[in-house]
DNA sequence: GAATTTGTGGGTAATAGTGGGTTGTAGTGG
DNA sequence: CCACTACAACCCACTATTACCCACAAATTC
C-alpha cells in the first residue's frame, strides 16, 4: 500500500504538505481521515488511514488489562493517538506534543511502511539508517525468516 | 527475464534513458510502472517491474513485525521503495533520496538480474566487480550450493 | 550514405509546496 | 455570562519543482 520516502519541510505553524501521489489514495479511503500516535521502539510518529487504525486500537483494548506491559503499550499507543484531517491544501496538522516526542524540528522524512507512514525528524532518521545498514552488513547472521529470503 | 549490462548517462535532472531494447518490455507487462529501492547489502539501488515487486513487499510485511532485524529490512526496503513511471521519452527520474543513497553521479552502470535491474555509480561498480573476481580466486572453496554447479 | 531509431538537452506550462493574513471557534479567566 | 486570548481552519498569493514537449545529436540499420 503505502511505501517510499520524501523529503518534507514542516512550517512555522507545524502543518506538513503531504506529498500529491498519496492524498488522492488518503482521501478515496476516508476521506482524508487519519489517526497520528508514536513509535514506542523508536523516536518517530506513526500515521494511520482511520480504517487501518481502527483494528488496531480494537486489538489493543482487547489486551488483558490486569497485565502491566499490556496496561503500558495501551497508555501509550493508543494515549498518543490523536485523530487528523487533512486540509483543504492537503497538507496535516501535526499536534505539538506528538512533535516534540519525535523531535520533529523543520526537516522532516515521511517513509511509507505498508499500511502506514511513518514520520523521522530527518537527522534524527539518518543517524537511524546508517546504524541499520552497518547491524546488517556487520551480521554475518540474520534471522531464520530471512535467511531464505530473495529479493 | 532481464540481463546484460549498459553504461547510461544520468542527466542534470537526474533522469536515465532506460536502453531501447527493454522499455518494449516494461511498458507491456505493466505500463512502464516500476519500483526503485536500495540494496542493503551494497550501494546501488534495485528497479522492479511493479508487478514483480508487489509480492515482495507483501513478504517482507509479513514478518514478524517484533523482531529487530526484520523490522530494519522491512524499514529500509519498503520505507526505500518508490514508484516511478517512463516518461514519453523512455527515461526514468530516480528521485533524488535514492541517488544520493548509491551515490549515483553521472556516470552509471545498469545491470540486468533476472526479476530486476541494478544502478551503479559507474567507478563504484568497476571497485566491486574487481573485488568479486579477487574473491572468488582466493577462496579455493565454493559453499555447497554451488559446488555441483555446473556452467 | 541516407533514413530511422535512440539518446540528450533544455524550454514551458502545469502542478505541487510554502508562507502568511484573516476569520471563526473553543478555551480561559474575570 | 461576557471578554479576551490562543489556536486552528481556510484562503490566497508566491515560489519551486516536475512532467511534458520539442528539437537536435548520435548512433544504427538498411
Amino acid at each position: 500500500m503505502f511505501r517510499g520516502v520524501h523529503n518534507i519541510n514542516l512550517d512555522a505553524k507545524g502543518r506538513m504538505a503531504v506529498p500529491a501521489r498519496y492524498r488522492q489514495l488518503l482521501r478515496e479511503c476516508n476521506d482524508g481521515a487519519l489517526v497520528v500516535t508514536i513509535d514506542t521502539e523508536e523516536t518517530c510518529l506513526l500515521v494511520y488511514p482511520l480504517n487501518e487504525w481502527e483494528p488496531i486500537q480494537a486489538k489493543l483494548e482487547a489486551l488483558p488489562s490486569f497485565n502491566p506491559a499490556a496496561r503500558r503499550i495501551q497508555r501509550l499507543i493508543i494515549g498518543h493517538a490523536t485523530d487528523i484531517e487533512l486540509d483543504t491544501n492537503g497538507r496535516m496538522l501535526l499536534p505539538a506534543p506528538l512533535r516534540e516526542y519525535a523531535g520533529l524540528q523543520k526537516k522532516m522524512v515521511m517513509m511509507g511502511q505498508g499500511n502506514k507512514f511513518e514520520l523521522w525528524d530527518e537527522a534524527h532518521w539518518d543517524e537511524r539508517r546508517q546504524s541499520y545498514l552497518a547491524e546488517i552488513r556487520e551480521e554475518g547472521q540474520m534471522p531464520d525468516e530471512l535467511m531464505n529470503f530473495s529479493l
